[in-house]
DNA sequence: GGACGCATGTAAGTCGTTACATGATTCC
DNA sequence: GGAATCATGTAACGACTTACATGCGTCC
Protein backbone atom coordinates (compact mmCIF):
# COMPACT_ATOMS: atom_id res chain seq x y z
CA UNK A 1 0.00 0.00 0.00
CA UNK A 2 1.74 3.15 -1.00
CA UNK A 3 1.22 6.54 0.43
CA UNK A 4 -1.27 7.62 -2.33
CA UNK A 5 -3.96 4.82 -1.08
CA UNK A 6 -2.95 5.57 2.70
CA UNK A 7 -4.18 8.72 1.76
CA UNK A 8 -7.35 8.02 0.18
CA UNK A 9 -7.93 6.14 3.16
CA UNK A 10 -7.16 8.80 5.18
CA UNK A 11 -9.45 11.28 3.29
CA UNK A 12 -13.05 8.98 3.63
CA UNK A 13 -13.35 9.58 6.57
CA UNK A 14 -13.56 13.81 6.48
CA UNK A 15 -11.61 16.17 4.64
CA UNK A 16 -8.22 16.90 6.41
CA UNK A 17 -5.11 18.68 5.60
CA UNK A 18 -1.83 17.15 4.89
CA UNK A 19 -0.45 17.81 8.23
CA UNK A 20 -3.45 16.16 9.83
CA UNK A 21 -3.30 13.53 7.76
CA UNK A 22 0.09 12.76 9.23
CA UNK A 23 -1.36 12.87 12.62
CA UNK A 24 -3.76 10.14 11.76
CA UNK A 25 -0.79 7.78 10.88
CA UNK A 26 1.37 9.73 14.08
CA UNK A 27 -0.95 9.64 16.80
CA UNK A 28 -4.48 8.44 15.64
CA UNK A 29 -6.78 5.45 14.13
CA UNK A 30 -3.60 4.32 11.48
CA UNK A 31 -1.31 4.62 14.23
CA UNK A 32 -0.37 1.15 15.38
CA UNK A 33 -0.01 -0.17 11.87
CA UNK A 34 0.78 2.16 9.17
CA UNK A 35 2.73 5.38 9.00
CA UNK A 36 3.62 7.83 6.50
CA UNK A 37 5.46 10.98 7.07
CA UNK A 38 5.09 14.25 5.61
CA UNK A 39 7.96 14.27 2.93
CA UNK A 40 6.06 11.45 1.33
CA UNK A 41 2.37 12.81 2.40
CA UNK A 42 2.10 15.67 0.31
CA UNK A 43 3.85 14.72 -2.37
CA UNK A 44 1.58 12.19 -2.66
CA UNK A 45 -1.17 14.75 -2.35
CA UNK A 46 -0.22 17.05 -5.01
CA UNK A 47 -0.10 13.56 -7.53
CA UNK A 48 -3.37 12.98 -6.57
CA UNK A 49 -4.75 16.54 -7.21
CA UNK A 50 -3.67 16.39 -10.72
CA UNK A 51 -5.09 12.39 -10.92
CA UNK A 52 -8.68 14.13 -9.93
CA UNK A 53 -8.50 11.96 -6.80
CA UNK A 54 -8.75 15.04 -4.33
CA UNK A 55 -9.62 18.82 -4.27
CA UNK A 56 -8.28 21.22 -1.86
CA UNK A 57 -9.68 24.68 -0.55
CA UNK A 58 -6.90 26.92 0.52
CA UNK A 59 -7.96 27.88 3.92
CA UNK A 60 -7.13 31.45 5.42
CA UNK A 61 -6.47 31.20 9.70
CA UNK A 62 -5.85 33.77 12.29
CA UNK A 63 -2.21 33.55 13.58
CA UNK A 64 -1.52 30.29 12.09
CA UNK A 65 0.05 29.71 8.20
CA UNK A 66 -2.93 29.19 5.38
CA UNK A 67 -3.23 25.31 5.33
CA UNK A 68 -4.75 23.55 2.53
CA UNK A 69 -7.57 21.27 3.22
CA UNK A 70 -8.04 18.35 0.76
CA UNK A 71 -11.42 16.17 0.01
CA UNK A 72 -12.29 13.17 -2.15
CA UNK A 73 -13.28 13.86 -5.18
CA UNK A 74 -16.08 10.98 -6.35
CA UNK A 75 -13.43 9.70 -8.71
CA UNK A 76 -11.04 9.59 -5.75
CA UNK A 77 -13.76 7.34 -3.73
CA UNK A 78 -14.39 5.02 -6.48
CA UNK A 79 -11.09 4.52 -7.00
CA UNK A 80 -9.83 3.66 -3.55
CA UNK A 81 -12.73 1.14 -3.32
CA UNK A 82 -12.12 -0.09 -6.19
CA UNK A 83 -8.46 -0.77 -4.74
CA UNK A 84 -9.19 -2.11 -2.16
CA UNK A 85 -11.39 -5.01 -4.06
CA UNK A 86 -8.69 -5.52 -6.28
CA UNK A 87 -5.57 -5.76 -4.23
CA UNK A 88 -4.51 -8.76 -2.72
CA UNK A 89 -3.07 -7.42 0.83
CA UNK A 90 0.89 -7.62 1.33
CA UNK A 91 2.20 -9.57 3.80
CA UNK A 92 1.89 -7.74 7.43
CA UNK A 93 5.38 -6.80 8.35
CA UNK A 94 6.92 -6.03 12.02
CA UNK A 95 9.84 -4.66 12.64
CA UNK A 96 11.29 -4.11 16.06
CA UNK A 97 14.86 -3.16 16.76
CA UNK A 98 14.37 -3.83 20.50
CA UNK A 99 13.29 -7.44 19.67
CA UNK A 100 16.19 -8.13 17.71
CA UNK A 101 18.97 -6.98 20.45
CA UNK A 102 16.91 -8.60 23.13
CA UNK A 103 17.62 -11.42 21.52
CA UNK A 104 21.52 -11.09 22.37
CA UNK A 105 20.52 -10.30 25.84
CA UNK A 106 23.30 -12.91 26.89
CA UNK A 107 25.71 -10.50 25.63
CA UNK A 108 24.73 -7.32 26.63
CA UNK A 109 24.98 -6.29 30.07
CA UNK A 110 21.81 -6.96 32.41
CA UNK A 111 20.82 -3.16 32.84
CA UNK A 112 21.06 -2.47 29.18
CA UNK A 113 18.38 -5.69 28.73
CA UNK A 114 16.15 -4.14 31.75
CA UNK A 115 15.94 -0.53 29.90
CA UNK A 116 15.13 -2.49 26.45
CA UNK A 117 12.49 -3.97 28.24
CA UNK A 118 11.16 -1.09 30.24
CA UNK A 119 11.08 0.95 26.42
CA UNK A 120 9.35 -1.60 24.81
CA UNK A 121 6.83 -1.47 27.76
CA UNK A 122 6.62 1.88 27.75
CA UNK A 123 5.90 2.52 24.06
CA UNK A 124 3.10 -0.02 24.24
CA UNK A 125 1.58 1.38 26.82
CA UNK A 126 1.76 4.80 24.56
CA UNK A 127 0.29 2.76 21.89
CA UNK A 128 -2.72 1.44 23.99
CA UNK A 129 -3.77 4.97 24.44
CA UNK A 130 -3.67 6.71 21.33
CA UNK A 131 -5.92 3.75 19.49
CA UNK A 132 -8.83 3.63 22.25
CA UNK A 133 -10.91 4.75 20.11
CA UNK A 134 -13.41 5.30 23.23
CA UNK A 135 -11.73 7.62 24.56
CA UNK A 136 -10.07 10.62 23.87
CA UNK A 137 -8.97 11.04 20.34
CA UNK A 138 -7.72 14.29 21.69
CA UNK A 139 -9.98 17.21 20.94
CA UNK A 140 -9.17 17.63 16.78
CA UNK A 141 -10.39 15.16 14.09
CA UNK A 142 -13.84 15.60 14.75
CA UNK A 143 -14.67 13.75 11.99
CA UNK A 144 -11.64 11.76 11.79
CA UNK A 145 -11.47 8.24 9.82
CA UNK A 146 -14.05 5.78 10.97
CA UNK A 147 -16.22 7.76 12.79
CA UNK A 148 -19.75 8.95 11.82
CA UNK A 149 -21.54 12.06 12.19
CA UNK A 150 -21.80 11.53 16.12
CA UNK A 151 -18.18 10.33 16.53
CA UNK A 152 -18.99 6.81 16.89
CA UNK A 153 -16.29 4.56 15.69
CA UNK A 154 -17.36 2.33 12.53
CA UNK A 155 -17.79 -1.22 13.38
CA UNK A 156 -14.39 -2.12 11.07
CA UNK A 157 -12.46 0.34 13.17
CA UNK A 158 -13.41 -0.72 16.44
CA UNK A 159 -12.36 -4.10 15.65
CA UNK A 160 -9.22 -3.19 14.22
CA UNK A 161 -8.49 -1.17 17.33
CA UNK A 162 -9.62 -3.60 19.82
CA UNK A 163 -7.40 -5.82 17.96
CA UNK A 164 -4.26 -3.43 18.42
CA UNK A 165 -5.62 -3.05 22.23
CA UNK A 166 -5.12 -7.15 22.60
CA UNK A 167 -1.76 -7.51 21.13
CA UNK A 168 -0.41 -4.31 23.37
CA UNK A 169 -2.15 -5.84 26.64
CA UNK A 170 -0.88 -9.31 25.91
CA UNK A 171 2.69 -7.71 25.32
CA UNK A 172 2.57 -5.79 28.72
CA UNK A 173 1.37 -8.94 30.25
CA UNK A 174 3.64 -11.13 28.79
CA UNK A 175 6.75 -8.75 30.20
CA UNK A 176 4.86 -8.61 33.49
CA UNK A 177 5.02 -12.14 33.89
CA UNK A 178 8.33 -12.40 32.09
CA UNK A 179 10.63 -9.58 33.11
CA UNK A 180 11.70 -10.52 36.28
CA UNK A 181 12.93 -14.22 35.58
CA UNK A 182 14.46 -13.55 32.61
CA UNK A 183 16.67 -11.36 34.49
CA UNK A 184 17.39 -13.00 37.29
CA UNK A 185 18.23 -15.83 34.98
CA UNK A 186 20.70 -13.55 33.41
CA UNK A 187 22.17 -12.48 36.34
CA UNK A 188 22.76 -16.02 37.44
CA UNK A 189 24.50 -16.84 34.29
CA UNK A 190 27.00 -13.80 34.34
CA UNK A 191 27.88 -15.04 37.97
CA UNK A 192 28.60 -18.44 37.07
CA UNK A 193 30.79 -17.53 34.44
CA UNK A 194 32.66 -15.65 36.70
CA UNK B 1 19.22 -1.41 12.03
CA UNK B 2 20.55 -1.83 8.46
CA UNK B 3 20.99 -5.48 6.92
CA UNK B 4 24.30 -5.22 7.48
CA UNK B 5 23.99 -5.47 10.83
CA UNK B 6 20.86 -7.56 11.10
CA UNK B 7 23.84 -9.79 8.74
CA UNK B 8 26.27 -9.54 11.74
CA UNK B 9 23.66 -10.61 14.42
CA UNK B 10 22.45 -13.87 12.08
CA UNK B 11 26.19 -14.79 12.20
CA UNK B 12 26.77 -14.64 16.34
CA UNK B 13 24.98 -17.87 16.35
CA UNK B 14 26.79 -19.99 13.82
CA UNK B 15 28.49 -19.85 10.44
CA UNK B 16 26.01 -19.65 7.97
CA UNK B 17 25.69 -18.73 3.72
CA UNK B 18 23.81 -15.59 2.51
CA UNK B 19 20.72 -18.10 1.83
CA UNK B 20 20.54 -19.26 4.77
CA UNK B 21 20.34 -15.80 6.48
CA UNK B 22 17.55 -15.40 4.57
CA UNK B 23 16.02 -17.77 6.05
CA UNK B 24 16.75 -17.08 9.27
CA UNK B 25 14.60 -13.65 8.84
CA UNK B 26 11.83 -15.90 6.78
CA UNK B 27 11.07 -18.46 8.73
CA UNK B 28 13.47 -18.38 11.16
CA UNK B 29 13.80 -17.08 14.63
CA UNK B 30 14.27 -13.47 13.59
CA UNK B 31 10.85 -14.19 11.39
CA UNK B 32 8.27 -12.26 13.47
CA UNK B 33 10.19 -8.72 13.67
CA UNK B 34 12.69 -8.28 11.26
CA UNK B 35 12.89 -8.87 7.58
CA UNK B 36 15.55 -8.95 4.79
CA UNK B 37 15.59 -10.26 1.03
CA UNK B 38 18.77 -12.02 -0.92
CA UNK B 39 18.61 -8.91 -2.75
CA UNK B 40 20.17 -7.01 0.17
CA UNK B 41 21.47 -9.75 2.00
CA UNK B 42 24.58 -10.70 -0.65
CA UNK B 43 25.54 -7.15 -1.03
CA UNK B 44 25.91 -6.42 2.38
CA UNK B 45 28.06 -9.81 3.10
CA UNK B 46 29.91 -8.81 -0.02
CA UNK B 47 30.98 -5.21 2.02
CA UNK B 48 31.27 -6.76 5.66
CA UNK B 49 34.06 -9.13 3.76
CA UNK B 50 35.91 -5.77 2.23
CA UNK B 51 35.68 -4.40 5.89
CA UNK B 52 37.16 -6.88 7.36
CA UNK B 53 34.04 -8.06 9.94
CA UNK B 54 33.13 -11.41 8.30
CA UNK B 55 35.33 -13.80 5.90
CA UNK B 56 33.73 -16.47 3.83
CA UNK B 57 35.12 -20.23 2.74
CA UNK B 58 34.10 -21.79 -0.24
CA UNK B 59 32.17 -24.79 -0.03
CA UNK B 60 32.31 -27.25 -2.89
CA UNK B 61 28.79 -29.68 -2.81
CA UNK B 62 27.79 -32.65 -4.51
CA UNK B 63 24.64 -31.99 -6.63
CA UNK B 64 24.31 -28.23 -5.71
CA UNK B 65 25.86 -25.16 -6.63
CA UNK B 66 28.84 -24.41 -4.17
CA UNK B 67 28.41 -22.02 -1.38
CA UNK B 68 30.47 -19.47 0.69
CA UNK B 69 30.10 -20.46 4.10
CA UNK B 70 30.62 -16.64 5.98
CA UNK B 71 31.56 -16.29 9.30
CA UNK B 72 31.95 -13.66 11.97
CA UNK B 73 35.99 -12.04 12.46
CA UNK B 74 36.66 -11.33 16.12
CA UNK B 75 36.69 -7.83 14.54
CA UNK B 76 33.30 -8.34 13.55
CA UNK B 77 31.84 -9.29 16.87
CA UNK B 78 33.33 -6.79 18.50
CA UNK B 79 31.74 -4.23 16.18
CA UNK B 80 28.58 -5.88 16.39
CA UNK B 81 28.51 -5.62 20.26
CA UNK B 82 29.83 -2.11 20.01
CA UNK B 83 26.40 -1.29 17.56
CA UNK B 84 24.45 -2.90 19.92
CA UNK B 85 25.20 -0.55 22.77
CA UNK B 86 25.40 2.55 21.26
CA UNK B 87 22.48 2.33 18.95
CA UNK B 88 19.37 3.54 20.28
CA UNK B 89 17.03 0.97 18.82
CA UNK B 90 14.64 2.75 16.32
CA UNK B 91 10.62 2.74 17.15
CA UNK B 92 8.92 -0.25 16.57
CA UNK B 93 6.95 -0.50 13.10
CA UNK B 94 3.94 -2.51 12.40
CA UNK B 95 2.46 -2.24 8.56
CA UNK B 96 -0.58 -4.39 7.58
CA UNK B 97 -2.43 -3.72 4.80
CA UNK B 98 -5.09 -5.81 6.06
CA UNK B 99 -5.85 -4.02 9.19
CA UNK B 100 -5.84 -1.10 7.14
CA UNK B 101 -8.46 -2.47 4.73
CA UNK B 102 -10.83 -3.98 7.61
CA UNK B 103 -10.83 -0.43 8.80
CA UNK B 104 -12.95 0.09 5.58
CA UNK B 105 -15.58 -3.09 6.74
CA UNK B 106 -18.31 -0.67 6.12
CA UNK B 107 -17.43 0.13 2.36
CA UNK B 108 -16.66 -3.68 1.89
CA UNK B 109 -18.37 -6.93 0.68
CA UNK B 110 -18.78 -8.53 3.83
CA UNK B 111 -17.36 -11.85 2.04
CA UNK B 112 -14.24 -9.96 1.62
CA UNK B 113 -14.24 -9.21 5.22
CA UNK B 114 -14.65 -12.09 6.59
CA UNK B 115 -11.88 -13.69 3.54
CA UNK B 116 -9.62 -10.35 5.15
CA UNK B 117 -9.65 -11.67 8.64
CA UNK B 118 -9.50 -15.83 8.10
CA UNK B 119 -5.93 -14.71 6.36
CA UNK B 120 -5.37 -12.64 8.84
CA UNK B 121 -6.04 -15.49 11.29
CA UNK B 122 -3.92 -17.94 9.28
CA UNK B 123 -0.86 -15.92 9.17
CA UNK B 124 -0.82 -15.64 12.42
CA UNK B 125 -1.09 -19.35 12.99
CA UNK B 126 1.98 -19.62 10.44
CA UNK B 127 3.78 -16.80 13.02
CA UNK B 128 3.20 -19.06 15.20
CA UNK B 129 4.20 -22.63 14.24
CA UNK B 130 7.47 -20.35 12.86
CA UNK B 131 8.39 -18.79 16.29
CA UNK B 132 8.12 -21.82 18.39
CA UNK B 133 11.56 -22.38 20.21
CA UNK B 134 11.24 -25.59 21.67
CA UNK B 135 9.48 -27.61 18.71
CA UNK B 136 10.92 -28.05 15.37
CA UNK B 137 12.83 -25.53 14.00
CA UNK B 138 12.89 -27.96 11.25
CA UNK B 139 16.12 -30.36 10.61
CA UNK B 140 18.21 -27.91 9.42
CA UNK B 141 20.20 -24.90 11.16
CA UNK B 142 21.47 -27.01 13.87
CA UNK B 143 23.67 -23.76 15.46
CA UNK B 144 20.86 -21.57 14.43
CA UNK B 145 21.09 -18.12 16.24
CA UNK B 146 20.56 -17.57 19.91
CA UNK B 147 21.58 -21.86 20.75
CA UNK B 148 24.23 -23.36 22.17
CA UNK B 149 26.13 -26.26 21.62
CA UNK B 150 23.24 -28.80 23.14
CA UNK B 151 20.59 -26.89 20.60
CA UNK B 152 19.16 -24.83 23.84
CA UNK B 153 17.62 -21.40 23.03
CA UNK B 154 19.44 -18.49 24.99
CA UNK B 155 16.94 -16.83 27.80
CA UNK B 156 16.94 -13.50 25.29
CA UNK B 157 15.88 -15.49 22.57
CA UNK B 158 13.21 -17.71 24.41
CA UNK B 159 11.96 -14.40 26.04
CA UNK B 160 11.33 -13.14 22.38
CA UNK B 161 10.00 -15.82 20.99
CA UNK B 162 7.60 -16.39 24.12
CA UNK B 163 6.35 -12.38 23.68
CA UNK B 164 6.25 -13.19 19.55
CA UNK B 165 4.08 -16.55 20.91
CA UNK B 166 1.91 -14.38 22.88
CA UNK B 167 1.08 -11.52 20.56
CA UNK B 168 -0.03 -14.64 17.94
CA UNK B 169 -2.04 -15.83 20.82
CA UNK B 170 -3.49 -12.89 21.85
CA UNK B 171 -4.39 -11.86 18.23
CA UNK B 172 -6.13 -15.59 17.15
CA UNK B 173 -8.03 -15.08 20.79
CA UNK B 174 -9.18 -11.76 19.87
CA UNK B 175 -10.26 -12.85 16.31
CA UNK B 176 -12.22 -15.90 17.59
CA UNK B 177 -13.95 -13.60 20.10
CA UNK B 178 -14.88 -10.83 17.65
CA UNK B 179 -15.24 -11.82 14.39
CA UNK B 180 -18.75 -13.53 14.14
CA UNK B 181 -19.87 -10.50 16.30
CA UNK B 182 -18.23 -8.00 13.29
CA UNK B 183 -19.76 -9.77 10.67
CA UNK B 184 -23.12 -9.88 11.99
CA UNK B 185 -23.34 -6.12 12.93
CA UNK B 186 -21.93 -5.59 9.30
CA UNK B 187 -24.91 -7.52 7.58
CA UNK B 188 -27.38 -5.96 10.04
CA UNK B 189 -25.98 -2.22 8.87
CA UNK B 190 -26.57 -3.46 4.89
CA UNK B 191 -29.96 -4.79 5.47
CA UNK B 192 -30.94 -1.48 7.10
CA UNK B 193 -29.75 0.62 4.48
CA UNK B 194 -31.54 -1.33 1.94
C1' DG C 1 15.83 32.49 24.17
C1' DG C 2 14.64 28.10 22.62
C1' DA C 3 11.76 24.38 21.86
C1' DC C 4 7.59 22.93 20.09
C1' DG C 5 3.19 22.99 17.33
C1' DC C 6 1.12 24.47 13.16
C1' DA C 7 1.78 24.48 8.15
C1' DT C 8 3.74 23.52 3.46
C1' DG C 9 6.99 22.16 0.42
C1' DT C 10 11.55 20.44 -2.11
C1' DA C 11 15.65 17.95 -2.91
C1' DA C 12 19.09 14.79 -2.07
C1' DG C 13 20.16 10.60 -0.83
C1' DT C 14 19.61 6.01 1.24
C1' DC C 15 17.96 1.76 1.34
C1' DG C 16 15.87 -2.04 -0.14
C1' DT C 17 12.78 -4.49 -3.32
C1' DT C 18 11.98 -6.60 -7.74
C1' DA C 19 13.37 -8.57 -11.53
C1' DC C 20 16.75 -10.57 -14.25
C1' DA C 21 20.49 -14.05 -15.06
C1' DT C 22 22.12 -18.90 -14.40
C1' DG C 23 21.97 -23.69 -13.27
C1' DA C 24 21.52 -28.32 -11.16
C1' DT C 25 18.39 -31.42 -8.73
C1' DT C 26 14.34 -33.30 -6.85
C1' DC C 27 9.57 -33.93 -6.32
C1' DC C 28 4.86 -34.05 -8.17
C1' DG D 1 7.04 -31.02 -17.97
C1' DG D 2 6.90 -27.69 -14.44
C1' DA D 3 7.54 -26.08 -9.95
C1' DA D 4 10.19 -25.72 -6.01
C1' DT D 5 14.70 -25.78 -3.33
C1' DC D 6 19.39 -24.69 -3.21
C1' DA D 7 22.69 -21.06 -4.46
C1' DT D 8 24.81 -16.56 -5.85
C1' DG D 9 24.82 -12.34 -7.81
C1' DT D 10 23.66 -7.63 -10.35
C1' DA D 11 21.15 -3.74 -11.83
C1' DA D 12 17.38 -0.78 -12.25
C1' DC D 13 13.98 1.27 -10.19
C1' DG D 14 11.03 3.03 -6.67
C1' DA D 15 9.67 4.44 -2.31
C1' DC D 16 10.40 6.66 1.59
C1' DT D 17 13.32 9.22 4.99
C1' DT D 18 16.04 13.10 6.21
C1' DA D 19 17.31 17.36 6.00
C1' DC D 20 16.71 21.84 4.43
C1' DA D 21 13.90 26.11 3.80
C1' DT D 22 10.44 29.35 5.76
C1' DG D 23 7.54 31.59 9.16
C1' DC D 24 4.36 32.75 12.93
C1' DG D 25 2.66 31.86 17.67
C1' DT D 26 2.81 30.00 22.23
C1' DC D 27 4.61 28.19 26.26
C1' DC D 28 8.39 27.46 29.55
Amino acid sequence: MDVRTLCLGALMGSEATGYEIRKMFEDGTFSHFQIASLGSIYPALTKLTQDGMVTFVEREQENRPDKKVYQLTSEGRRTFLRTLLQTRPGEDRYRSDILFMLTFAEELPVELTEALIDEFAARHEMTQIQIDPENPEKDNCPLAHGRDENGAPSPGCRFVAGLGQAMCEATLDFIRRNKDGLIEELRTRKDKKT
